[in-house]
RNA sequence: GCGGUAUUGGUGAAGUGGUUAACACGCUGGUUUGUGGCACCAGUAUGCAAGGGUUCGAUCCCCUUAUACCGCCCCA
């Protein structure tokens, strides 16, 4: 038996049904806010990464899936959307040809060689927004506010904002002084994962989940207290429009967020039972320039759908989600059969949703299966009836019968059964 | 990359070093030869993740591998 690769994930049935749900939701919330779908592929130049995510954490060197393709170029699966939307502002030169800022929404796989856990899978999915072209705290507070706003279009009522601020680069240098400065006298005390976040990445000894229940933790820098003024207004600023956006949010200085390219405002959603983030995001006003483009501040975040979704399962939120079918069509003999065959057709292309028997099962299953199916109607085949120009419904709900003249069937289910009609579209001239 | 726990039909699972691997749901058929959902009857794993070893004998003990889950690293 083949198995699917490890930290891969079948979607099928009722959760399939969720996440197409969910993607409906956040189509039409991001069509209200007027981003722009984009759609860049799934796997681009090593480079693009290296260069972007930069080469300080392990990210890059270990959880990436890089090949190379037989034309020997160095390909590596996107591990994040950013990067890529960033690549595509610049190659296609949007800074010129639009107006500023460009606002953009994507959806779709990301592949990261990791460790396998639950909600945690080597190919994702992940929807996210990027904002090119506006250092205005106004679109950072509406990028955040837009990540709160779909989980509550989804029923997560219990949303909340976790928000800090880097501030610009003066601060988090001024902060990452500060921080070693206060740690050096405990450096042997630490764990030895914080002895080397000490050289490497210092803000993250912050939240270490060892150590940051020492005592000497309770008095460590914060990083609001090392922000400039400038800093400090841009933040105050994002609350400030964050509170008129009605968004709940805490500040939160533990949020550090992994990567180098992150200044200013940073943040993650997060359900406040648990404490799992469902997505974050934040600032990230030298992206462009170092990828090669002209100076862009930026801002944007990405959200896991595995995880949304699961949160959205594991708390049983009733979703408007259809799953039953307006007719089961049954039929025993083959005349029958042929008739169930044209009806089906006939009836689908009027708009109803049409379910019915493949494997010659017993008239007794096909009622079974109806039922499974929750079906609405029943249209009970019977060669006499249909020589006589009749056919047998039964609504499945009063358990009622009767028998129509074929040519009115149809009719009689606009009539009886309410639902989304569609036509065939017509050719553009 | 490191550590821990687990893996038994379509599903939930019980179980033991010894001839036929419980029970339940589901599914298929029948009682009712074309009107179901109830009831009853029958069928439904030559098999206990894969491979190897110990043993007279392994689903059970040991080893290896795979996968899942939990924790660590990391978390874009």
């Amino acid at each position: 038996m083949i198995n699917k690769p490890k930290g891969t994930i079948d979607i099928r049935d009722y959760e399939a049904r969720v996440w197409k749900y969910v993607e409906e939701v956040i189509d039409s919330v991001m069509e209200k806010y007027n981003y722009n779908y984009i759609r860049t592929p799934i796997f681009e130049s090593t480079e693009l990464f290296h260069r972007g995510i930069g080469n300080t954490t392990d990210i890059v060197t270990k959880e990436t899936y890089d090949f190379k393709d037989r034309g020997d170029r160095n390909i590596t699966l996107r591990p994040e959307g950013t990067a890529g939307v960033v690549r595509s502002y610049i190659e296609n030169k949007m800074y010129g040809t639009h107006n500023l800022p460009v606002k953009v929404y994507y959806n779709g796989t990301m592949y990261r060689y990791e460790r396998p856990q639950a909600g945690r899978y080597r190919e994702l999915s992940q929807y996210g927004v990027e904002v090119l072209g506006s250092n205005d705290p106004m679109i950072d507070a509406e990028v955040i506010s837009l990540a709160y706003n779909i989980n509550k279009m989804l029923g997560l009522k219990d949303s909340i904002i976790h928000l800090n601020s880097l501030g610009d680069k003066e601060s988090r240098d001024n902060y990452r002084q500060a921080l070693k400065d206060y740690f050096k006298p405990h450096l042997d005390d630490l764990c030895d994962d914080c002895k080397e976040r000490f050289s490497k990445n210092p803000l993250r000894i912050i939240d270490c989940k060892i150590d940051s229940k020492k005592d000497y933790f309770k008095d460590a820098p914060n990083i609001l207290d090392y922000l400039n003024e400038a800093s400090k207004g841009y933040f105050d600023k994002v609350c400030e429009y964050l509170d008129l956006l009605e968004v709940k949010y805490v500040i939160d200085p533990k949020i550090v967020r992994g990567l180098d390219y992150y200044n200013h405002t940073v943040f993650e959603i997060m359900i406040e039972d648990n404490n799992l983030a469902l997505g974050g995001g934040g600032r990230y006003d030298n992206l462009v320039n170092e990828l090669g483009g002209p100076k862009t501040p930026c801002v944007g975040y990405a959200v896991g759908l595995d995880r949304l979704v699961m949160t959205l399962i594991n708390k049983k939120i009733k979703l408007p989600i259809k799953y039953n079918v307006d007719a089961f069509i049954m039929y025993v003999n083959e005349d029958e059969k042929k008739y169930a065959i044209y009806l089906s057709n006939m009836l689908r292309m009027s708009g109803f949703v049409v379910e019915t028997e493949y494997t010659n099962r017993s008239l007794k299953s096909q009622f079974k299966r109806a039922d499974y199916f929750k079906s609405k109607y029943l249209i009970i085949l019977n060669s006499e009836d249909l020589n006589e120009g009749l056919i047998t419904i039964k609504n499945n709900e009063t358990k009622e019968e009767e028998k129509i003249m074929t040519e009115y069937l149809t009719y009689y289910f606009d009539e009886h059964i309410e639902d989304d009609k569609y036509e065939c579209l017509e050719e553009q001239e």
